[in-house]
DNA sequence: GGAAGGCCATACGGTAACGTATGGACTTTC
DNA sequence: GAAAGTCCATACGTTACCGTATGGCCTTCC
């Protein structure tokens, strides 16, 4: 047998050692464009320019790292929940039709991806789903706060933020682009009217 | 070797054979319960009772079981959407009701997994996104006309109907069992506000 | 400069799935 | 009753993935 060369650490040279966390990045890249079936240990090793060797260094098995992809979610949107209920981002009406926007634009494509597809994993995934309520509470209880903050009464205020994010979710899933003429009309129209209830004449 | 007696026909005898119906019929049970993962060729065949070669003999390949498994399910949104547009259920806003009701209900909990696990096939597969893209114009336009049949205007009523769907799906994509001590109440209050537009004081 | 530890490649065994090839049993047709 | 057709079982080759075992390079620390 002839001896190869031990493969030149030319990529391990140039290229900074992985660690945890940009494993952890690579798989909710993945998550983001293929779904739970996209966290594959071998695929992810190719994307990260490595052999699966180093993900069970860093990792004890695939579940580990699953695992913690959903808890740097969580983690993420509960903070970004916690900085609206700072109010540092404007008053509560604009702050309301803002996140209705973060959804429903394409500037976000890849957060909403990523949203859709750990609530289809959650679909099955006992794990997933506990992380989905939890942010769905946080998000809830905040979206029903600002409702209150502006004057609007406890049972009215809960039933607009559950139709507030139940709206943006289920948008990303339809394919209405076809539907009319200004779909962007209709989107702001939606907006104003789970934010203010106005119904413009 | 020894020769095994070519396996007893027994449940063959008592089955009857299957044909591509049975087939579709027990992959969509599949998607329902384990999404696009779950039509796998090998475990189909498992849950009917034979083997591959039965699933063979009858399909070419699984690309052509999945293309079959969506148009049988565009042609069965689209039948009960023209059941509604013949006007045979009642007046426009008690179907309007009526449809986000089917949609949040548990009583149809396979037909809202179904529509949830082809919504996220669509997200990666272009014949699925076509299938969605047209069922989606179907609903729309229909729910589009029942409220223009009660005397609204076009804008609002193509910005309520997108509104509508959006927010049935998005709802089944939600866990808020815990967000309120009486949830049914909010959809309920939702449910008006989207139909009639009324907010209750 | 030698030892220890961090980071990774390679090779291996195992499982699950796809699709094909082939033939067997049972039914229908002539 | 033989031939043709229907429906399926079995065996095979292939691919993709999981997880383990093992060893090697490269740095760090004494």
């Amino acid at each position: 047998m002839e001896k190869k060369p031990p493969k030149s650490r030319a990529s391990a040279a140039t290229r900074p050692p992985l660690d945890r966390k940009a494993w952890i990045q690579a798989a909710t890249d993945a998550l983001a464009e293929e779904g739970l079936a996209g966290l594959r240990v071998e695929v992810l090793a190719k994307r990260c320019g490595v052999t699966k060797g180093s993900f069970y260094w860093h990792f004890r098995d695939r579940q580990e790292l699953l695992d913690e992809v959903l808890n740097i979610w969580k983690e993420g949107r509960i903070r970004d929940v916690s900085k609206q209920a700072r109010g540092e981002l404007g008053k509560p009406l604009e702050q309301l039709v803002r996140v209705i926007d973060i959804y429903s634009s394409s500037r976000n494509r890849r957060g909403i991806q990523i949203e859709l597809a750990v609530r289809d994993w959650a679909r099955r995934d006992p794990k997933a789903a506990k992380v989905v309520e939890e942010v769905d509470q946080w998000r809830l209880k905040s979206a029903k706060d600002l409702f209150i903050a502006s004057g609007m009464g406890e049972q009215e205020a809960a039933s607009r933020s559950l139709l507030l994010y139940a709206y943006s979710f289920g948008l990303s899933l339809m394919i209405y682009e076809h539907f009319d003429s200004d779909v962007g009309a209709l989107r702001a129209q939606i907006a104003d009217f789970i934010a203010r209830g106005a119904t413009p004449a």
